[in-house]
DNA sequence: GAGTGGTCTAGACCACGGT
DNA sequence: CCGTGGTCTAGACCACTCT
């Protein structure tokens, strides 16, 4: 009868352990501060470390902590809002938009993305890599997907390897008419070469933007950019320099 | 000397199984079939339970899998495409886009949002709750903040509430002339409100989508929807009913 | 080399869904 | 009730960064 059991619903301690530490961020840490080691903390918090771990795992992925291998664990400054899709209907590169060509190659694209392009799966493509840096930071690596036929001032592969032979590339479909273009987000992980170049570990999140490039001619281009889901808001529009502080939600 | 170690840098063994474990989903299972369960799979691998749960949480993560308490692992279909901003500046709920008015009631908003809103913090702020629902599953649960303010002919709270009181708040809104909307997309976590709504556990990964709608006077209103990030991939344009299996990335 | 976070183990118990 | 995934523990060792 009345064992008055108003938690009849325990919290999981990971769970009650992040709410404890999102408010001793907000409260007591600046921006940049370390926290302290994983070991001290789970001791002080009375929990074994793996359970710690979990609760430091949310707040990362939430953005509020930023955790490097033989550094330590720091308190992340707001995510920095990466404008995507802001000048609608562009090529690539056409204005300065942070994006750095970085090389270009032949490339054998997965299924998907040979969907996307409607080739056939034998075809010549091409594939450009960029990165996107954004306040001294690498948030984003990108493949840019470029048929053969879509380029045929194709003097690509004379150019030496490197950031040059990219910039042939993008020259050429540059030339093209764009008729428009649609997008994709979605939650993934970063492969092993996105991670290095992103600067996080393999299987990190990311937020994949996958960008399709129309002619009239049919996709010309398929773009698939990896940005760091710790670090980045993607905006759509012109709130790109909007202040968010961390989490627009609260209770209701 | 020739000490010949191919591999110097070990691949942590989560992150092979998840390897191998993605290459039998793709040829050996079908979707919705039901996997063996974690402790069988662990021991048929030879790791430990915590090890296998690594990886499976990655291919969870990348909806490749869907794992329910009490129930069991299966295999997850390819992500919808939900569209996300195709009819671009209008109003939410003016066409049948999947939103299902659940109710409506006064909110104190977080300081985040009272900055997008650009209200005072004592002002009264109704907020409008929605669930999205596509293909039979809620995927998306929104909460669209308003300040009293953008609706003047207030009879919101002498409705009773429920469907009809969120209704009637809407229609009010779409009485305004919309001058635009901007929107950005960022990962979270669900909070324990939300997972329930999306039939999730707290703390699930989510795709944030915060849109703001301007007037002339200003920003009338502001919508946080909270995506399952599992099951979706945002659409932006008319890229929603396109095929993509499950991740259009391949290596160079 | 010292100190950090990342990986891994072999257990235990709990909460939930179906029977 | 049983079987499932979810939480938690207390250790061990490894990979990395900095000094």
């Amino acid at each position: 009868m009345g064992t008055t059991q108003l938690e009849s619903v325990p919290e999981p301690k990971y769970w009650h352990l992040k709410t404890v530490l999102s408010e001793a961020l907000d409260q007591d840490f600046a921006v940049g501060e370390v926290l302290p080691n994983e070991r001290e903390l789970a001791a002080r918090f009375g929990v074994a470390r793996a359970t710690l771990r979990q609760a430091l795992e949310q707040l990362e992925l939430e953005g509020r902590l930023q955790r490097r291998r033989g550094v330590g664990t720091t308190v992340a400054p707001p995510r920095v809002g990466v404008d995507v899709g802001g000048a609608r209907h562009s090529w690539p590169g056409e204005s300065t938009d942070g994006w750095e060509p970085v090389d270009a190659a032949e490339a054998v694209p997965g299924a998907a993305v040979l969907g996307l392009l409607g080739t056939a799966p034998g075809e010549l493509v091409l594939a450009v890599r960029r990165t996107r840096v954004e306040q001294g930071q690498s948030v984003a690596a990108e493949l840019l997907y470029v048929p053969a036929a879509s380029v045929p001032g194709l003097s690509a592969i004379d150019v030496p390897a490197g950031p040059a032979r990219a910039r042939a590339v993008m020259r050429e479909l540059q030339r093209l008419v764009l008729d428009g273009q649609d997008r994709s987000v979605e939650l993934g992980s970063a492969r092993a070469d996105d991670a290095k170049e992103l600067d996080r570990l393999p299987g990190a999140p990311v937020l994949l933007v996958t960008t399709r490039y129309f002619t009239a001619a049919g996709t010309a281009a398929v773009s698939v950019a990896t940005y760091r889901a710790d670090t980045c808001r993607l905006t759509f529009g012109d709130s790109g320099d909007v202040q968010i502080t961390h989490d627009a939600r609260v209770a209701s």
